[in-house]
Parts: C-alpha cells; sequence; structure tokens
RNA sequence: GCGGGAGUAACUCAGUGGUAGAGUGCCACCUUGCCAAGGUGGACGUCGCGGGUUCAAAUCCCGUCUCCCGCUCCA
C-alpha cells in the first residue's frame, strides 16, 4: 500500500516537472484539454526523437539485414479485413445494471429468452435476491443477472472518410499499429532492395486505438507512436529469431536505463498466445504503478501473409534457390516466410526514461533545497551542452556565445543561458537533464580553458575550450 | 462506460457564503567568481467550463469537461 502511494507520488512528480520543465503538456490545454491526448513541448520533442533515433540506429544502420519503411498512416479498408482488425477490434459491449461488470456479449453466459432468473443485488454474497426475466439470450458473467444496458459496438479503429463526400464505401481507417504496412509492401521492399530472408523491415509512426481505457500519463493513450520491426525468417527457424531478438532488445533498453534490472523478459503462457501466434515475450518495465509492457516481441508464424495473400489474391512468398523443397527434395524453395515481430512503443519508452532518469537528492547543506536531475543517458537528453557565462559582464557572454556556436556547427545540441546566478543555471540544467554545462570564467579569457561540470556528479574539470567539442563528443560515446 | 477522488497563479498548495492568498518560479535593474538561500522593483488568476440558488458563490445545487485510482484492452 506505501508502495502504491509512492508510486503515485512519483508519478505526479514525474507529470509535474514534464510541464514545468518542458517536457509533455496537456493537449489543448487552453480549451480544457483532451482527453488522453499529450504535446511534446521543447524538450520532451528532443528526448523522443532522440529516442527513435537510437532505436533506428540500433536495428537499420547498425545491421545490414533490415531496412527501414515509412508508409502511409491511411491505408486500404481491406488491409483491416485481412488483419483482422475490423472483426476483432469491433465488439458488442454490454453493462450489468446490477454488478456494473463490462463484458462481451458474444461470451456472456447463455440463458433462455423469456424465462425468469434468480441473482443477488449488486452481486454481493449479502444481497438481496432479485428475480428477472431473461430480455435477451444472456446474462451477466459475475452476478447472472439479466438486468442490462443495450449493446453498444466498440470500434477500437477510428474511423473517418476518404475524400470530402461522406459515403459508406468512403470509409476509411486510422491505422491502429504501424506492422500492416510492412507486410503489405513485403513483396515491393524484399524486391527492390534485393533482400534475403532472413531479413526485417523497421518503421516508426503514429498509430491509434480507440482505447476502452487510457491510463497513466502517457503510458495508454488513444494517439500513440510505435517502433516496430518485422523480421521475415525460414520457417522452423523463428524459436532461435525469438532468441536473438529478444536478447536484442532487452539490452537495447537496459543500455540506457540507470537502473537496468528495472527491465525484464516475461514469456506469454501458452493460453495467453494469440491463436496466429507460436511464442510471445514482453519485455516489461517496472513503472512506478508496477511491472508493465513496453514491447511485445511475437512469433506470428506466416499468418500476417498469408491473410494478406488470400486477401489479396497476390502471391507473397519468398523463393530461395539455393535450398532444396523439403517436400520435394528437389533444388528451389518457395515458402511464406515465418514472422518474428518486435513491437514496442516509443511514447512508453519515453515514459519509461523519465521515470527513470527522476532522481531526487537531499540537500548537501543545511537550509539547501534538494536537488531534482532528471539523470538521462547523454544520448538520449534534449541538450547535450549547457555553456554559460560565469558572470554577465566582462565580455564573458559574447565569449560563451561565440562557444556555444562552436557546438551548434558541430551538430550537437547546446543551450546559451545567463539568466540568475549560476548556481541556479545549473540545476535547471539539471532538471533538464542536460549531462554537461560549461562555464565561461575570467581564466578563459588568459588561459582560453573552460570548466565541465558534470550532471551526475556535479564536479568540475578544467578542458580547453579548443577541445570543449570534442570532450562532449567523446562523452557522448561518438567519438573514440 | 460504471464506481471513488480531485480541478484556485507557470509549479506545489492554503482559502467552507462577504474585497482571491502563500512559497517557489517568471520579468527588469543592481549585486554575484561555481551549485536553486543577496537587494530593489514588477507582471501574472474567466478560482476547469456552463447554468441555478442567494443581496452576495472559489465556497451551496445541477450539468459538463479534464486528470488521478479501480473494472477491461493493448505498444
Amino acid at each position: 500500500m506505501a508502495d502504491k502511494q509512492a508510486g503515485e507520488e512519483k508519478m505526479a512528480k514525474v507529470v509535474s516537472l514534464c510541464k514545468r520543465r518542458g517536457f509533455i503538456f496537456p493537449s489543448s490545454e487552453i480549451y480544457g484539454g483532451l482527453k488522453s491526448c499529450y504535446d511534446y513541448g521543447p524538450l520532451g520533442v528532443e528526448l523522443k526523437r532522440n529516442v527513435m533515433a537510437e532505436w533506428w540506429r540500433a536495428v537499420v544502420y547498425e545491421r545490414e539485414d533490415i531496412v527501414g519503411l515509412d508508409a502511409s498512416i491511411m491505408m486500404h479498408p481491406r488491409v483491416w479485413e485481412a488483419s483482422g482488425h475490423v472483426a476483432g477490434f469491433q465488439d458488442p459491449l454490454v453493462d450489468c445494471r446490477n454488478c456494473k461488470e463490462r463484458f462481451r456479449a458474444d461470451k456472456a453466459p447463455r440463458a433462455e429468452q423469456g424465462t425468469e432468473v434468480e441473482y443477488l443485488e449488486g452481486g454481493k454474497k449479502g444481497g438481496k435476491k432479485l428475480r428477472r426475466v431473461v430480455e435477451r439470450s444472456y446474462v451477466c458473467p459475475v452476478c447472472g443477472s439479466p438486468d442490462l444496458s443495450e449493446e453498444r459496438m466498440f470500434n477500437l479503429m477510428f474511423r473517418t472518410n476518404l475524400g470530402p463526400v461522406q459515403a459508406e464505401d468512403s470509409t476509411i481507417y486510422l491505422r491502429p499499429e504501424t506492422a500492416q504496412a510492412m507486410f503489405v509492401q513485403f513483396e515491393n521492399v524484399q524486391a527492390t532492395m534485393s533482400m534475403k530472408v532472413p531479413f526485417g523491415i523497421a518503421q516508426t509512426g503514429k498509430s491509434f486505438r480507440n482505447e476502452v481505457t487510457v491510463e497513466h500519463f502517457i503510458f495508454r493513450s488513444v494517439e500513440f507512436e510505435q517502433m516496430e520491426i518485422e523480421f521475415f525468417v525460414e520457417p522452423g527457424t523463428q524459436a532461435e529469431w525469438m532468441d536473438h531478438w529478444t536478447k536484442e532488445r532487452v539490452g537495447w533498453y537496459r543500455r540506457y536505463l540507470n537502473k537496468p534490472d528495472d527491465v525484464r523478459l516475461r514469456r506469454h503462457e501458452k493460453d495467453e498466445l494469440a491463436h496466429y501466434a507460436d511464442d510471445c515475450c514482453d519485455v516489461e518495465y517496472f513503472f512506478p504503478w508496477g511491472w508493465d509492457e513496453l514491447e511485445g516481441i511475437a512469433s506470428r508464424t506466416d499468418y500476417d501473409l498469408r491473410k494478406h495473400a488470400e486477401h489479396s489474391g497476390k502471391k507473397l512468398s519468398y523463393f530461395d534457390q539455393n535450398k532444396p523443397d523439403p517436400a520435394t527434395g528437389k533444388p528451389g524453395w518457395r515458402y511464406v516466410p515465418y514472422v518474428v515481430e518486435p513491437s514496442a512503443g516509443a511514447t512508453r519508452s519515453v515514459l519509461m526514461l523519465l521515470c527513470d532518469a527522476y532522481d531526487e537528492e537531499p540537500a548537501t547543506e543545511p537550509g539547501g533545497e534538494p536537488r531534482v536531475v532528471l539523470r538521462l543517458h547523454p544520448r538520449l537528453a534534449p541538450y547535450k551542452v549547457a555553456v554559460f557565462p560565469l558572470v554577465k559582464k566582462d565580455g564573458l557572454p559574447e565569449l560563451a556565445r561565440d562557444v556555444v556556436k562552436r557546438f551548434y556547427k558541430a551538430g550537437i545540441h547546446a543551450r546559451y543561458d545567463e539568466q540568475h546566478s549560476i548556481g541556479k543555471r545549473y540545476r535547471r540544467h539539471d532538471e533538464a537533464g542536460t549531462p554537461y554545462c560549461l562555464t565561461i570564467d575570467g581564466q578563459t579569457k588568459e588561459d582560453g580553458t573552460v570548466t565541465i561540470r558534470d550532471r551526475d556528479t556535479m564536479k568540475q574539470e578544467r578542458i580547453s575550450l579548443d577541445a570543449a567539442v570534442r570532450v562532449v563528443r567523446r562523452r557522448l560515446g561518438e567519438e573514440s
């Protein structure tokens, strides 16, 4: 219970800092906000872009077997029929007026229409016994009451119309996941890039779901951003690729965390698997409210390519000239590749990183203020370096501005700051997660050195001004 | 969608029918030679929104929106 309260307090602090420091604002706030929608402010957009850039670098730039894709958010409506989203995302839901349970009508216990059934008021043990006639052919699965709300269709996909004229046949959907485009473009990508199985397609982008419930700030929202890979493999090799990808992805998260053990892998039970999957693992993070999913890594067999082949009438398969067909033994094997899908939430990663990075240090001196610091990995931090004149005189601001420009030119995101005292500037950048602060002082003019201050240790050392860009770059791990 | 809690300054919060407050932050100038603690001055609130009761509403009533916590689903 104390943990739960501590978790809620932590979240409140993170949310507050996000707004105070320009990471994340409620959407449309001056109009009262919009449910579940958030805007990434000047610091938040940098953090999110850095996360996605690091992911792209790891899965596209640093390996030869994956290429990228950026598909349109709106796709042919039949894509979603093939994928099962039109059917699967559209369930008739009913609320029980008696015990307040919400359930799927098609999965509720059957009962004969017109008969009278007995149930307990409120669904509670001590409740009064009530009797009522069954109006529909089922009752509440929890309390057995036939006192039910109307069936309501919950379509989890956002609908809109293509073309300015609203008509039934112009209905299209905003994608509920980025994955399908990679299946639909499988052949184009494979052929144009001469990709040989095993190979993958990577894509990042926004997806949309009319979630029944949204919660935990940006954790579950109707508009969210994904980082997905569809990795196509030879049938029969999916288990070893699951092994590869689970290790790869867990390792990726842990590289950026102060507390790597807050990320774990959870293998789904057999009865938890979707009907098309033969294995699935979740990468989970220990959020302030408990373990929750960051990424799902699913072994989806050949389900998706097969479905799209059926619905489109196109042959979605791969021909391996160097392998004999296992059925006939003749050279050349045409098969529908199996898919391993590491599907990550970019916005969830952002929240994870903020939670992991948030830290409070007690005041070092009596009467001092505690220090709030975001210990973001330097490569993810919005600003890599802040440059200050120690005082606002003696030509120090001019000198500092010259230094900032060196970082601009080097492509390193830097910030000039001369407001308030030097101590306040350090603290302000601690909250922004800026890993390094350079301070220009009187000595700079004499011997061309500046101090570089480390966010985490608050230690300073003097380095030569001319080496500043190089030193920062080395610390960012961009130069050895 | 249902149940519970909450919305007052940029942030954290006080204010239970009678002139909207505090701390932090923010702005300007001075000061300041290294970790939010100096001085002087200053700006900022449709009290979430709409309606009602009242001589008078941040405060009471109704509706609505948003957020948080539970029930459900997923990245």
